[in-house]
Parts: structure tokens; C-alpha cells; sequence
DNA sequence: TATTGTTATACTCTATAACTATA
DNA sequence: TATAGTTATAGAGTATAACAATA
């Protein structure tokens, strides 16, 4: 084995593995998410929320610190700068006076569509090279992995490091039971939690 | 719409397209060959740094820390400990004096023997439920998105986190124990299974 | 003057644990 | 007593920059 080492690229052999390349190109792709994203001048955890709200409105903080894998306790300032800037509103349970129910705002409908669009892109960016019926291969194989790992769809356990400025993080999930609430109006076209 | 809703599964349409699906799976992968990586007491750069100096041994502490992406600031702790364990030994470098030359000790090939081990055995967890040859299209697949991405094969940036749970450090005073001049010949060849 | 290895400092980010107000 | 939201504190981890030795 030639172990020579002249340039700069890590010599040697290499893991070429479908693992290897399934963590690389993830790593590369929520990175380059991420990148879009500083154009709406968000993080991949905040459109993740903005997604979250879209497809079910009105839920408390908790629920959704919980599915965007974050503390409460962190949730609140995460929250408070969303609020500042316009893009969601909290209003008070009148039933239940501890509860909060976050709502996103007109303001906030329209940088979830620009979110779209960018999701969108980015997928066509991530795939490219790829003929129309490869791409669908590919996506059956890795839905098919996805569900073989038991991985729910939606949301993803985010990388870090993807250091947009702006703080925000995504972490661990607590998964349930399921039930949905369906709610029109979201075609969503990509952005996972925090991708 | 119920405000409360007992499931936690994310409710609302998901995205499904490709871009998530990678990254999802690829931020899978990587926690989980990292909680493999404990049973060696590794984290997944300190692999990364033990398969790196199989493939090349001793390049210059700049050099390594340039391929795994951390600053050279941070790599002498990073390399103190895997010193420290006996892993990884660093010689003088009797032409420029200002050079260390990092190699693996014996006992760090022991080591990454075992983490071939363990990067075969993820490879298979993660392709588990594909056939032989479905397993070739999907690598073969991403290896073309790889590419085109301009990934290059090796390394990717996607390290971080993950504690190495014991940290015996606070040692204040250098180090500057003697440099025992190694043995040549790392007879470690290389299977890169090693994320 | 430039570069390698190193140390020291400051900073970002995070979770944990109180605390309040409701229930 | 338990829970939602909040605040405050402390800790881990990081990069930045300064430094000494060598080129």
C-alpha cells in the first residue's frame, strides 16, 4: 500500500462504505442548508419551528421544545427572539392560564414559503448529476433505511457545527405514540428541525 | 383543532425528499457509530486521527489537525490524550526541530484493528434490509452525489461533540516527558472502515 | 520574518436547577 | 402536589490570540 504523502489531501485508503458516505453527505447537507437559510436570516432550528407551527398551530412551548428536541428552559429566549422579529405570536390559553399557544404570523407564513422555495433548491442542489429515475432510486433506498432505522419522519436529531451565527441547536427527541393534526395548507418542501 | 395533543410525533405533512432523508440518516449514522466508538473509549475524531496516521504516519501536527478540521491550538490536548493512552507517540523530527512527527504505537494498531471491527459491523447495521445488490446501487449512488458535492473522500467535517466522558486533565505544568524514540514499521495496513 | 507547537484567555453555548403562577 | 413558563447560574467546549523555539 502506497502510504505516500506528498499533498494535502489525507492519504491512504478510505472508508468508502454506504455509512461513511450516508454521514458525509448528511454532515454536507445540512451544512448547506444551513448556509441557505442565512439568507432568510435563520437558523435550521427556527425553521424548523416555523415548519412545526405550520403543520399544527396553537400547541404550548413544551410540546414544542419537546419535538424540536430543546429544553423549555430554552425554548423561551429561542421563542422571545422569533416573537420579537414578527415571525410567531404567543397567545394565552383561556382554558388553561399556564399554557401558552404559539401561532405563526402573516409575517411568518411568508418567510416559511421563502423557506420553501429554499428547500426545494436545495434539494435539486443536493441531487444533481442524477437522472430523474435515480433520484427516486435513491429516494426509496434511503426511505427504506430511514424506516429500517426507525427513524420518524420530520424531524431529525441536528448536527452541530453548523455555526450560522446565530446560536440555536437541536438534539435528542422524545418520541410518542403518534397522532397527527392534519391541518391544511402545507405542502413543506424541505427543512427538517434542523437541517 | 384540539390544542392538545397526546401524540408527539410531529404532526403535519414532513418533508421526504432526498436532501432530508441524507441528512437525517447521516446524523443517525454518525450517533450511532459514535456510541460504538465508546466501547474502545474513543470519540470519532480520535478514530479518525488513529486511521488517519495508519494511512500516513508521521505528518506534522498542523498537517493532521488540518484533516480533521480542528485548529492546531486544540490538537495538542486532542493528541495529549491519546499520548497519554499510549495510542499515538510523538517523534522529534531530526530535520527541522520545530516538527513533530505523530505515529501510532503498537498499541494504537491494536486499537484501530478493533475499530475496523466495529466500522464493518456499522456498515452492515445501517444497510441492514437491503439486498446485495440494492446495497451497491445506493452506495454507488452516493458516491456520485459525493463526488459532485466535490467531497472529498476521507474525512468529513461533520466531528464534534460527543464527550469522551473521562477527562483526566488539569495539568497545568508541560508535559515534556521524555520523547522515546519509536519503532518504525506501523505494519497497520488499512481497511477504512472507520467513518 | 514565517512557521510549529504550545499555553492562556475569553467567549459561546448549553443544561440544571430554582422560582412564579396557575391548576 | 404537579405542570407551563421563566429566570439565573454554572459548566463544558471552543476559538482567538499571544508566546517561545526554530527555520
Amino acid at each position: 500500500m502506497g502510504t505516500t504523502n506528498e499533498g494535502e489531501r489525507p492519504p491512504g485508503p478510505h472508508p468508502t462504505g454506504a455509512a461513511f458516505l450516508l454521514a458525509q453527505l448528511g454532515a454536507h447537507a445540512a451544512k448547506l442548508f444551513a448556509e441557505r437559510l442565512v439568507e432568510l436570516d435563520l437558523t435550521p432550528p427556527q425553521g424548523g419551528l416555523l415548519r412545526l407551527l405550520a403543520g399544527s398551530p396553537g400547541r404550548s412551548q413544551r410540546e414544542l421544545a419537546d419535538d424540536l428536541g430543546m429544553p423549555p428552559s430554552r425554548f423561551v429566549a429561542f421563542a422571545d427572539e422569533l416573537e420579537r422579529r414578527g415571525l410567531i405570536e404567543r397567545r394565552k390559553n383561556p382554558v388553561d392560564r399556564r399554557l401558552y399557544a404559539v401561532h405563526l404570523t402573516d409575517e411568518g407564513g411568508k418567510v416559511l414559503a421563502k423557506l420553501r422555495k429554499v428547500g426545494a433548491e436545495h434539494e435539486r442542489r443536493m441531487t444533481e448529476g442524477l437522472s430523474e429515475e435515480e433520484r427516486e432510486q435513491l429516494t426509496g433506498l434511503l426511505r427504506r433505511l430511514a424506516d429500517r432505522q426507525g427513524l420518524s419522519p420530520g424531524v431529525h436529531p441536528g448536527f452541530r457545527s453548523v455555526r450560522a451565527e446565530r446560536s440555536g441547536r437541536a438534539e435528542r427527541s422524545g418520541r410518542r405514540a403518534g397522532h397527527r393534526e392534519g391541518v391544511p395548507g402545507d405542502g413543506v418542501g424541505d427543512g427538517g428541525s434542523s437541517m
